[in-house]
DNA sequence: TGAGCTATAATGTGATCACAATTATACGTA
DNA sequence: TACGTATAATTGTGATCACATTATAGCTCA
């Protein structure tokens, strides 16, 4: 288990009125999210307290979250680290994402209004200008916001912590994905999505949704590719 | 917010090698789970520890972990209380638990072997002796392990914790449900699964799965019901 | 040179304590 | 009797410490 590899946390401030765990949280999930730590890479408690300048206790406790929202990995002997990626994992996590989405996508459906729909028209151009600007983590950000805008106008939203757990699995691959298809691929899909909102088709959208999850993890359905982007550590 | 309603933690004796957490963890999530502590019941981390006679720690740790798994909610002052249920998000549980859910079966049908089907032939068949022995807690514990070993078949499994989030917040209700249905529901849609398990008919599975949970939680397609219930507490 | 053992260091776990914020209770006033 | 305020109790948060376990590095011996 690798312990030395480099971890760049680049610590958000912390806001006033915000606890120590909460920081501490939002540091760790940042930083797996968007790849900053090796899969396989071993994270101790105190290691991460000296790192922050804080104490153990509140990394303890993001830890522990973290774990249960699958970010991280707990082992048996309590040891954390960041769980590592095979091609067939990958396949069922994209599955899982498609089934998901596309069902809590239709399911919102009726509770897209106009301020919804202009919310996303919006994001949807902002990802247009990060692209041209070619900010990919920019534009990561913004696919997550446009997908999380979506789900949330069902009011009686049950499944965005399950999305946002496959999201964090998932984390590191889709930060490269945008890298591979920056280009063409976004637009067109959410541009087919509000086609679909704007017809009030669930159907439509559904589709659409599904089809933008699956263009954007295209890059790795070849399982020799994928096992050669992690074992060269790109990510 | 309520905070003087009983609790019934019935601590199961704690395995040695077991850590308090974990212990904790268990106590708390097999109240929840079977409907042990009401809605909108208070916890506090000094109250439960007394309780269990440990120190606050190790329900701090359990108590976060829980509420990561949404099975208790935490309100922005710190404070855990089980969530509150209505019939909208009963419904939007119900249905993400099909889609789910299916999609899980239908990923799993490749992975089924003759020694999985013979799990879940036996399993099937102790469910049938809980139901003529009138053991209602040992049917939801039987039926839920019918759809664990399912899933679990498929080794790149990535869905479970997500399905287990869903049991986790409709708990309770799938208790009641076995209490109204336990009859003659079960038996036939898992006999569904295991016809279509040996034809390796993946779509005949995924439906049978969907009935399945269709049919256990059809008691409260009823919005008027379901807000009796749980305005009553019978829960 | 390399495999196995030992001593040392590092780590997770759990307990206790101090503090600030919140909540509950009791009191006094209109 | 109802309401607002002040006091007291409760609670979550975070820090520090002790302990048992595990991992690491160094050494010995074949």
């Amino acid at each position: 288990m690798d312990k030395k590899s480099p971890i760049n946390l680049n610590p958000p401030p912390r806001n006033e009125g915000m606890t120590a765990t909460q920081w501490v949280y939002n540091c760790l999930r940042n930083a797996v999210m968007y790849g900053q730590i090796l899969p396989g890479r071993a994270l101790t408690i105190r290691g991460l307290a000296q790192m922050l300048g804080i104490s153990p206790m509140p990394v303890r406790e993001a830890l522990r979250q973290l774990c249960a929202e699958q970010a991280l990995e707990m082992l048996g002997t309590g040891r954390v680290m960041v769980p590592k990626m095979t091609p067939m994992k990958f396949n069922e996590l994209c599955e899982a994402r498609v089934a998901i989405e596309s069902h809590a996508a239709a399911r919102a459906m009726p509770y897209i209004d106009s301020a919804v729909l202009n919310q996303l028209r919006r994001t949807d151009r902002s990802i247009d200008c990060a692209q041209q600007a070619g900010d990919l983590g920019q534009i990561t950000i913004l696919n997550q916001e446009f997908h999380r805008i979506l789900y949330v106008a069902n009011p009686h939203q049950v499944t965005l912590s399950l999305i946002e757990s496959l999201w964090l699995q998932l984390g590191p691959f889709m930060r490269l994905a945008t890298e591979q298809l920056a280009d063409y691929y976004l637009v067109d899909r959410h541009q087919e999505a509000l086609t679909a909102i704007e017809k009030r088709d669930a159907y439509a959208l559904q589709l659409a949704i599904a089809s933008d999850i699956r263009d954007g993890l295209a890059f790795a359905t070849d399982p020799d590719l994928l096992n050669n982007l992690i074992d060269n550590h790109i990510l």
